[in-house]
DNA sequence: CCATTAATGTACCATTCAGTTAAAATCAAT
DNA sequence: ATTGATTTTAACTGAATGGTACATTAATGG
């Protein structure tokens, strides 16, 4: 017995040997938080080692940081989809509202890694040239609505559509991110299906009428 | 010359040290969260030792747990003081958003505490019996004033105290949570002393019109 | 087919950190 | 005075964890 100490056999794949570890890492991180996720734990998530985590990442914080870049990349192409040009403006402003209620809803980690950024007050963001050009697409697409309610008078003119843009996103963003809390201090009936339809059509009504012109 | 190690004078005083351990142990953790703070670092930050933090929180998950617990309890009582039963319902509603949207922004170690609680699912709220006992006052004041509105016919009665209640927080913490985020990813002016105020309006006038009767 | 570089596997190291131990000193109450 | 609770000091432990060293295999170009 020749004793060759079995050793795995591999193709070479950079590509998805990253993308792998990309995609466990972001569970691990939206799991866990830049600072509770274990470098080991992803590791385990992924086909290969951590040994590959570093040869491509660097260390944890690197990696962490492309992580939330492709979480934001991710999240604004899906939302790039949405085409409400066709619409009138108040009729696009609340499918806008309804998709953001619902985009929110669905990419729960992607929420988680936001909230995380901000407990390290968006230090890695602001590290990330990437995230400065791939967010503004969010507002151009109010910013449209916006324009056209202007001129067929639907919309008021004092409000600007980064604040229509906040209120937005902090209702959708919030109604995900402190349920938790929220459940247990008060209501947990406001995180059923109903309980859920209700507060997205406030949303919606909220949005809609700190917009319309009266 | 007689070695005396010398050794510090002291009054046993309690209450005064786990006062000062969990005020200690409050900013570390809403810096640095659960994971990311360090037990030392506590220490430092106390007239105390490290010893006595065991001697007295047991292990750093207890001390998170009071520390949580601490940071409601005193929020809440603060809350207490507004009084709105003098008001009519509706000027009532707006002072309670403008209270909520300022008190939150002066106390953005809570936020980060709740945000950070989230991260975790909420998992020692839910542990803690004291939560479900101090925070329902902060729902009653918004029953007194859907009751009295409905009373005098001043706001609606198809929303409940809940939901708006939700709406108010919502705006109020966002604002406070995600402005690292937000302001990286869009404009940094919503977040200057006009912008706020903007911000502030806006959330009054949109709380107030979900529950205005029409 | 050989040399070179890129990619991967395995084992290990160094440090950090929550929690402990031990002993003594001091306080407060009886 | 005795006693138990509180505080100080300071070193220590053991596990967890971020990061590396070094060997090995795959692909590539000549």
């Amino acid at each position: 017995m020749t004793e060759t100490p079995t050793r795995k056999k591999w193709k070479q794949d950079p590509e998805a040997v990253q993308a792998n570890i990309l995609a466990a890492a972001a569970e691990e991180f939206a799991e866990h938080g830049l600072t509770g996720a274990r470098v080991d734990e992803i590791a385990a998530r992924t086909r290969t080692s951590k040994r590959m985590i570093y040869y491509y990442f660097g260390d944890k914080e690197s990696l962490y940081r492309q992580v939330l870049e492709e979480a934001y990349r991710k999240v604004r192409s899906e939302e790039a989809a949405l085409d409400l040009t066709s619409l009138p403006p108040l009729d696009a402003l609340r499918k806008l509202v309804e998709f953001t209620f619902d985009h929110h809803r669905a990419n729960e980690n992607f929420i988680r890694l936001v909230m995380i950024e901000n407990v390290h007050k968006g230090k890695h963001l602001a590290e990330s040239p990437l995230i400065a050009r791939v967010n503004p697409s969010a507002i151009e697409r109010i910013e449209d609505i916006c324009a056209r309610g202007q001129k067929d008078g639907s919309i008021r003119s004092d409000v600007s559509p980064h604040e229509l843009h906040w209120l937005i996103s902090a209702a959708s963003f919030f109604n995900v991110s402190n349920r938790f809390s929220f459940g247990i201090s008060f209501n947990k009936t406001l995180f059923t299906h109903d309980g859920q339809q209700k507060l997205r059509e406030l949303t919606c009504k909220a949005v809609i009428e700190a917009a319309r012109k009266p």
